[in-house]
DNA sequence: CACAAATGCTACTCTGCAGTATAAACATAG
DNA sequence: CTATGTTTATACTGCAGAGTAGCATTTGTG
């Protein structure tokens, strides 16, 4: 995020004064923290009850709002459902760019991938949940765009797991299906994980990098 | 299911000429089957579309009758999702269970119920996506018996985890929580595959197989 | 303080669909 | 061939909720 300060000054070229431009992106930020809080408490109502049995007049009571001012925000409901599962995506995709950003074997890369991106999906349970639920929703455009995503991260983990098998880390005779193993797994912990239930985050998180590593280990056991 | 001639004729218990109970028999069984194939035609819209965006009409249209056909056989719409996503989990129960009535070690059970599942859940792949998707449209109780279902699959799943453990075959700290890693590897093939596409069920099925066997096989490669 | 411009709310419209009252068509029996 | 019950369709009702037109209210400006 840019702060104030941060952001090149072109008031000169905008043949405005600074103060006027200065409130202006004041109010930008406004505007985008608004749009935030509705998305939070949509994403809310959507993981709990569904998307189309959320109304969005119940939204805009949980912000203490009213219909008309969320949709000076956004478009429509389409779009704020566009907008969490894509959210949710790409969380997970920048998690996964992070965390393969980091020097290493291929071993040690999966792990932190495995680790960074479950902690992501705990986090932003919400978000990948609707996203995996709702995705029939979507407009054709949108749910393509989404797709897309999809399959960035599931060829990025595959590169991965195509290195392991070269550099004889891994035994994986399909990098590329097995990548879609990974990444169910990685998905499914949103649909079953509970805040507050049997597990902790930790627990879970741990316990997908060990059934991950175990999913790609050699026969012979080599690595630890 | 009963045939006509395995039923017992309580037909004089009933003071009624056996003629007449034979009819009405047969009736029943018409009247079963129109209900299966309701079932089966809104189970695919529900699948294409989504449960809230499917309109009973459509279900109608395709089946060449009315909307207050199907209300004569149904009471409602939400009774048409339970039965569908009761028929997604019980499927997958039903063949857990037979895998495990086969006789064998823990791994060739395993192995046995890995495939079979699988299988089951490819060939209702409707079912069993519908339900891991509309799950927030049942009603409470409704939910609830699935989710009893859905805990009873995980239960057994685990105890053969369990017994894999204790025999040496398996390698899991914790088989509980392995179980569900386990059942969601197997949901997750609802949710991706797709027919025509990419692999076949074969390779899917095997797949799943490796999968497993991999997640709960010992570090030293004791097992083949 | 007056005036302008944005921000938000009140009070609708309109559509789509779940569910139903009622009539027609059909079958079965006497 | 009529009487009786059953099965299916026609033709509605009712309502919930997405989306909007236009008014009110606040905020900033000269």
């Amino acid at each position: 995020m840019h702060k104030l300060a941060d952001v090149i000054d072109i008031a000169d070229l905008m043949d405005k004064p600074r103060k006027k431009r200065a409130a202006s992106q004041l109010k930008d930020e406004i505007t985008a923290y608004k749009r935030r809080r509705i998305l939070e408490e949509a994403s809310h109502f959507f993981f709990l009850n569904g998307y189309e049995a959320t109304t969005l007049d119940s939204v805009a009571e949980q912000l203490n709002v009213t219909k008309p001012f969320i949709y000076s925000y956004y478009k429509n409901k389409g779009e704020l459902l566009y907008e969490i599962c894509q959210t949710g995506i790409q969380l997970s995709l920048t998690a996964l760019e992070e965390a393969l950003s980091v020097e290493g074997t291929a071993s040690e890369q999966l792990k932190i991938v495995v680790e960074r991106v479950a902690r992501i999906i705990i986090e932003n349970q919400r978000y990948v949940t609707v996203y995996l639920r709702e995705e029939k929703c979507l407009l054709p455009e949108d749910a393509r765009r989404i797709r897309d995503l999809r399959h960035t991260f599931d060829t990025k983990l595959a590169a991965l797991l195509e290195k392991g098998k070269r550099t004889g880390e891994f035994d994986v005779q399909h990098p590329s299906r097995t990548a879609i193993w990974v990444s169910g797994l990685l998905s499914w912990i949103a649909l079953w994980y509970h805040e507050g239930g049997r597990w902790s985050a930790t627990e879970v998180v741990m316990d997908a990098i060990t059934m991950v590593q175990k999913m790609v280990k050699p026969a012979g056991g080599a690595h630890a």
